[in-house]
DNA sequence: CAAGTGCCTTTATC
DNA sequence: AGATAAAGGCACT
């Protein structure tokens, strides 16, 4: 697969695949290797093309978000100096449209938890459940089905270092087992009722929610806040909230439901409809700031 | 080098 | 309602 990519459209597949929300992609020399849709393949980006290696064209363009306009989201989101900063530093940088289960999974796996071990976490429970792919002499898994891990024993679950989440993979892995989800439901939802219905399962809260919504639903007005995004949120934008609500939560290490819902809807309000663009950026901003 | 801190939080309990 | 503690384990300081 060839693609010459559109020049008033940036994309820059670096910063899209490291920037934290997608956890199975892994950089050999130019080519980003990585599995979808059960299939191990590789993406490279030599300036304005990109090249894909045992990939379909529109399942591509689909999951970069090729579509993203990405020029017409800048100008709704570049609302002050912070945002221009962020965007000028990472543009090009798309939200992806991961496969949902695998983003489900992925997230509840990775509260409370550092990128490296998520991927570590991640790259454990597809060697032990997924299935082993070859590509280019290299083994590759794919991500585990919802029956798999449905069926397997917690003990197993933990060892790939999911520590107490084992528990919630486990049991989100049996409902979506038994019973089935439509994922591709939830996509056509407003967010408020997409969201509502992740709710539903054990792990997930409001951050994952808001995680899965954006990174594998379309829902592009997510906005989740996480610790990095709090801390931007708090240096940047402080001003926006009242004083006594700012410095409470500026102190702790840990959002009420409250308290996330007042800054996630800060970000949405703010932003608005490509909030989760803003929040890619702010959050790639901050962390990778010195 | 030990001990403490922090990590893309949720849940149980008060 | 709202605060607080507990829950892997590993990297980093």
């Amino acid at each position: 697969m060839r693609l010459k990519l559109d020049t008033d459209c940036p994309l820059n597949l670096d910063f899209t695949l490291c920037c934290g929300q997608t956890f199975r992609w892994d950089k050999q020399g130019e080519w980003w290797y990585g599995v979808v849709k059960g299939r191990a393949c590789k993406l490279r980006q030599v300036e304005n093309t990109l090249e894909g290696v045992n990939v379909e064209f529109g399942f591509i363009k689909e999951y970069l978000g090729l579509d993203d306009d990405l020029p017409k989201i800048f100008a709704q989101i570049n609302k002050d100096e912070n945002m221009d900063s962020a965007i000028k530093a990472f543009s090009g940088l798309k939200i992806l449209r991961q496969e949902p289960w695998e983003c489900l999974i992925s997230y509840i796996c990775a509260t409370y938890k550092n990128i490296l071990a998520i991927k570590r976490m991640l790259h454990e429970l597809s060697k032990k459940f997924g299935n082993k792919t070859v590509f280019e002499e290299r083994n590759f898994y794919t991500f585990p089905t919802a029956k798999k891990l449905a069926n397997a024993s917690i003990d197993d679950l933990a060892k790939c270092g999911l520590g107490y989440r084992a528990k919630y993979v486990s049991e989100t892995a049996k409902m979506i087992h038994r019973a089935g989800f439509d994922f591709e439901c939830l996509k056509r939802l407003p967010y408020d009722e997409a969201k509502r219905e992740l709710l539903h399962f054990p792990g997930v809260g409001l951050k994952v929610a808001d995680c899965v919504l954006l990174f594998s639903l379309g829902k592009t007005e997510a906005f989740p806040v996480d610790v990095w995004v709090k801390r931007v949120i708090m240096r940047c934008y402080k001003g926006h909230f009242p004083k006594e609500f700012a410095e409470k939560i500026s102190g702790k290490k840990s959002l009420t439901d409250v308290e996330y819902a007042k800054l996630s809807k800060f970000g949405r309000d703010y932003f608005g409809k490509y909030a989760g663009y803003a929040q890619e950026y702010l959050y790639h901003y901050e962390r990778t700031k010195t």
